[in-house]
DNA sequence: CAATACCAAGCAAGCGCTTGGTTTGTAAAC
DNA sequence: GTTTACAAACCAAGCGCTTGCTTGGTATTG
């Protein structure tokens, strides 16, 4: 039990150093922001407001005062507010993907690959990042079609992730369903436990839930 | 084979037609509007807007155009843009609710009425009150604090009629996870399906659908 | 001494909703 | 069977406000 303890908060510790780890490498190749910089702070204010109140709901000048300028200042960062929405999403994504293939990277079994990216999925959901990933599932109709299909690119690489995983499952006979159709239901599963996962109360951890999914699964 | 589709087509036809019949005493007791009626017609095109564009994109001019009418006129209806948004949601929710009763009277064992509810909840996702559904997901947050304490109400007896089900299973020990974290990623995982399911392409079948969410949770 | 970051002011368009008046449906009164 | 009465349904016009974004100018920074 104690041992248990100590091991669980080691690994915390260990993801949570690799987190930030990931995070410094991809700011130093300049594929997201530094959230300590102007353009950063913009884009976490931006995810909090739009996951709070909605990307239509949120008003320019709203996004302007979260971050202490003025609403006109803001179209110096960017051209327009459907550009903020895209930012936090491709931001989001490849921050998310990184942080896929380094949970991939840490397991040697597939079904321990899948734990990982369960477990990752649902630290991203809930974690630092879960604003922006809540931004991802449930904005995403305000991003214009052009936009969609940028990002759609960005998010096909992300899910082949989860479809090799699911497929070399298949093939061990761990799983009978369509690896397609499970990553379409643990997607809501796990997205959706943004709503009504708050793990200050409850007494859930994250590693708990984890826990659950996998014996929903059968895994 | 045939006899399989025979009995399928039977079966089908038995939904859809007890759909109906729920439907009709519905609107019998006045707890949803009539589809053909004026009122209905608008909640229906309400849906359909609501949920292609969003209920911030969609304006009242949007609303009135597709019912033939100024929009001024609508207002002698509905006293507000966001009050017609919550008559689709507390009119589907009835609606729902009595289709997911009518599926546990239908069947005998605590295995077959969770696989009764699930079945019903996709043929409400994708099926005719499918963008209702949606609606009721993904605006949510649209609706003002007053109107989400109001349909919270309805939302918990329907939510009640999964957890008493999911608890039975849990006592006869066919479940092993969280009853209540359960129907939270079944929710997620069914409602999603109205971003990628299309039953038209790609062959699978609401009956498959729904054996797949079975076979996923090993029962 | 550029370039970058910002401010103050405001424009054009679109928004939810109101207003005053007209048409339509219905049913009793004659 | 026409008339009268009245409410519900609807139209045409537009008000007041908010929206995303622009403009012209001023600090700040390397």
């Amino acid at each position: 039990m104690f041992q248990v303890e100590l091991k669980a908060s080691y690994a915390n510790r260990t993801v949570l150093v690799s987190q930030n780890q990931i995070l410094q490498s991809l700011i130093a190749e300049n594929l997201v922001s530094d959230p300590n910089g102007a353009r950063g702070r913009l884009l976490t204010e931006a995810a909090r407001l739009f996951r709070e109140k909605g990307y239509e709901r949120t008003t320019v000048r709203d996004l302007a005062a979260a971050v202490g300028i003025q609403s006109g200042s803001l179209f110096h960062h960017f051209r327009t507010k459907e550009e903020i929405l895209k930012a936090v999403m491709v931001e989001t994504i490849r921050l998310n993907t990184a942080l896929m293939q380094a949970a991939l990277e840490a397991a040697d079994t597939n079904r321990k690959k899948l734990r990982g990216l369960v477990r990752a999925e649902l630290e991203s959901i809930n974690g630092q990042t879960g604003e922006a990933m809540a931004v991802l599932v449930f904005e995403w109709r305000s991003l214009s079609a052009a936009s969609q299909v940028e990002v759609l690119e960005l998010r096909d690489i992300y899910e082949k992730l989860w479809l090799d995983v699911l497929e070399s499952l298949k093939h061990e006979g761990a799983l009978e369903a369509d690896p397609f159709v499970v990553r379409r239901m643990l997607t809501g599963a796990l997205s959706w436990t943004v709503t009504w996962y708050k793990p200050e109360r409850g007494g859930l951890t994250l590693d708990g839930l984890t826990d659950q999914v996998m014996a929903m699964m059968a895994l």
